[in-house]
Order: structure tokens, then sequence, then C-alpha cells
DNA sequence: ATGCAACCTGTACCAACTACAGATTCAAGG
DNA sequence: CCTTGAATCTGTAGTTGGTACAGGTTGCAT
């Protein structure tokens, strides 16, 4: 239950890339592990609790600023429910105003797409609508 | 009608910032515009419309990879209805590929907010589900 | 003892710009 | 004609979130 492993091991264990895992240490998202003699990373659980937590966060799309916000709130254990819904809404915000944007695109590229007749005319209404 | 101007007014024109236009220009999406004695870019309207296609390219979603390839059918003048709808066939799938990922992200995020009482509480479930 | 997989550091690269610093040029007013 | 300040020039570095080497060292099994 105590277990220690190396990058790879962690890297295995969280689908996250051996190159990133040493990357989020540069950064400070994850502390600094301790070392064999020889220089190699050793990791135990807390490591891959707390690389979980980045990972799920990531693919949340939070920022990885926003991230750090995050383990900031949990390491100084005193966050609040507020402080991490309203990051969380703010985040979510940002996701509707790219969602609308796409849906948007979606549109247009419909509409340019339907209007083409896709044969081998030289005269493509797409490229005209380009040129406005 | 045949008005010459310098890189300010291109910028204007197009709400293309400056160093963007030069940044084109090395890419070589933009010709390489004549210049005065002392250096300065003159811009014709050649120059003009063909930065506004790459700027509506570019709001549309495509990559500079794809505007090239734009560009390079409407310059060498032998393209067909069908590569160019092809091409904005493709992009309209990547949109919508972002599109699913979005709605989804949104309906999670969403889900934990919800969940998420938002008071003084230090103990939040959105924290908690990011654990797992 | 040896072979080779795993790991190390350091650097460079991706997209698509943006942001300087520090030098030069242009155009307008006096 | 001269000055002044805005516009422009080149070149380099930074952004985000990683990824991809190169070239060297370590760890472990045989």
């Amino acid at each position: 239950m105590n277990a220690r492993f190396g990058i790879g091991a962690l890297s295995e264990q969280t689908g996250c890339n051996i190159e990133t895992i040493r990357y989020y240490e540069r950064e400070g998202l994850l502390p600094d592990p301790p070392r064999t003699e020889g220089g190699h990373r050793v990791y135990d659980q807390e490591h891959l609790k707390r690389l979980r937590f980045i990972r799920r966060s990531r693919e949340l799309g939070f920022t990885l600023e926003e991230v750090r916000g995050l383990l900031r709130m949990v390491d100084g254990e005193h966050y609040t429910c507020a402080q991490v819904k309203s990051l969380t809404l703010d985040h979510l915000e940002d996701v509707r105003g790219k969602l609308a944007d796409l849906k948007k695109l979606e549109k247009v590229l419909k509409q340019l797409a339907d209007r083409c007749t896709g044969d081998e005319t030289p005269d493509c209404p797409i490229v005209e609508a380009l040129f406005d």
C-alpha cells in the first residue's frame, strides 16, 4: 500500500506522458519527488493522487493557471466552497462563450458548403464569399 | 482608386494588427510589398483584398496551413469547387468534433457547479470530484 | 559482467500570434 | 529648411501546454 514507483509507472497509472510529468514538476504543480542514489525520481500515492487531480482538471478544460489556483486552495486547506464554485462558474462561462462561437462557425461553414455545388466548375461560391 | 498606403492603414482597414501583417509576410501568405526609399512597406488594393481573404478564413477557423492551401488554389486559378468544398467539409467536421467535446464539458461543469452549495463550508464537492 | 530498458538533463520545436527594444523614416508645422 | 513626434523598421523573445529529441547515466535481470 505504501508502494513507491518510478516515473514510468506514474505515467501508466495516469495516462500522463513522462515528459509532461517532468513539465508539471518544473512548473511547480507537482512537488519535487525524492530521488534514488542515481537521481531517478521516486513517487508515492500522494503524487499519484495529485497528478490525477491535475489531469482531471485539465480534462475539464481548466488552464494550468486555474489548476494552480485550485491546488493552492487544496494545499492551503482553507478554501471555501464559494471560491471553488466561483472559479468553476467563470470557467463554465468561458466554455459557453466558446460554444456559442463554434455554433456560429458551424452554421456559416454549413451554409457555405451547401451553396457550393462541389463539381468541377472553377468558380467556387466559397472562395467568392471569402473574398467578400 | 489606385490608392497606396502604409502598414498602419492596412491594419486599420482589416482590423489585423501590424505585427500580424508582418508575420503573414514572413510566412509567405502575403507577398513582399514594394518599399519606399526608406524601407517602409507600401500596399495597394490587391494586398487589402488578399489580407481580407486571410482574415475571413481565419475567422472561420481555418488554420494557416489550410489558408495556405486555399491561397494556392486561388493563385493557381485552376482549383475546382470540389477541392474547396472538400477542404471546407473537413474543417466543418473538425468544428463539429470540438462542438461535441465542449458540450460534454459544459454538461459536466454544470453538474459539478450545481452540486456545490457555494457557501462557506470548507469541503467542496467539486474538489472531491476532481480527486475522484 | 553485460546488456538493455528506463531514466536523466537540456534544448529545441509546434501554432499563431504578440510584445518589446532600439534604430530609422516620414510628414506636418513653424 | 529644420525640427519634432508619430509611424515604421528589424530582430528577438515570450505566450500556452505540452512534445521530441540527443546524448549520457542508472537499474535490474541474466
